[in-house]
DNA sequence: CTCTAAACTTGGAATGATTATAAACTAGAG
DNA sequence: CTCTAGTTTATAATCATTCCAAGTTTAGAG
């Protein structure tokens, strides 16, 4: 609850709009866990606002990314990006296999985000520290499967699928 | 000519054929320190190489990326993901307001890296560790135009923008 | 409250980076 | 040199993201 606060604060300090459409958009990012895509924002917040325009996802994203309260994580396999309202420094592990990501706890990147602040000269607006690769669920699928040799060529995937595959009792 | 061995080594280990093409990319990936878009590739390649196909630069590129040569640092303002041929642990600079991308070097991301291997549990591919901001030069820039208010919206830019400032005789 | 200009939202169209395809080429093993 | 699986290429297709023109809504002045 925190967070969000943090979020519709930095809104307000703009001198923007607090509209019910940010607000929920705020909320989601602000609480999840989860990273999620603009179009996984608007998947979700559909039930409960079916007015809900992807464009203003993606308009109030690029709102929250130059108040620099959102990162923009990039890409996670899928050809999506990631969004991530938590700005603390920390490492981000993306599969490129199950396009998820979350968080990892490191000791270091504190320092590191300390360092480059006063050390490039740069106006630092956000950060993307991000390290892909494929999570242990995902080894150990390829490994049952003899990953045939199939090099190049990825098949794009389709534009409503979904993830989570938790312990999922999806669709 | 020590990275451009690399790559090459890499490909010929995967059984992969080392045509003109892929050797003339990959040269210009090791030796670059531009991290450039696969648009800037193929723009800097045209001339020595008449035929060469901007799909071919994309398919060497995806090729390089999943035999974890080269990292795929994502956009940097434009809207085209940007490439780095050098793997050691560093600091990308990107700026959101010239599109370029700097390397930084750092104390703590050898250790970050060490880390992250050791404690995530990921089969690691690469790392995309970008902090994003204004550069220097985009920062006076930014300060003699008063940054007329104009928040939201943002201008698509043209495909065939050349950044390219640092004393240029471009065009 | 009421009113209103400015800020937002929205559906739908447009854009353009990236991918897919199919046909023509060629690296390189034998 | 031969032969073919791997590559390149021109071109079409895809689709995430952006743009646009209207219709709404917010928040502050009166
Ligand atoms: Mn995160
Ligand atoms: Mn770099
Ligand atoms: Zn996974
Ligand atoms: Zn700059």
């Amino acid at each position: 609850m925190d967070r969000t606060e943090k979020l519709v604060q930095a809104l307000r300090e703009a001198g923007l709009r607090l509209t019910p459409q940010r607000l929920a958009i705020v909320r989601l990012l602000a609480t999840t866990d989860q990273h999620p895509t603009a179009q996984m924002i608007y998947e979700q917040l559909r039930p409960d606002y079916p007015s809900l325009s992807l464009a203003t996802v993606y308009n109030t994203l690029e709102t929250l990314v130059d108040l620099g309260v959102v990162n923009v994580l990039g890409s996670a396999g899928d050809d999506a990006v990631h969004y991530d309202a938590d700005t603390d420094p920390h490492v981000n592990l993306a599969c490129i296999s199950c396009h998820r990501v979350i968080d990892l706890p490191s000791q270091y990147v504190h320092a590191l985000e300390q360092e480059v602040a006063t050390t490039s000269g740069y106006r630092l607006l956000g950060a993307r520290v991000v390290y892909y690769g494929l999570c242990p669920d995902c080894q150990r699928e390829a490994a049952r499967q003899p990953a045939g040799g199939r090099r190049h060529r990825r098949r794009r995937r389709r534009r409503g699928e979904h993830h989570q595959t938790q312990s999922g009792s999806e669709e």
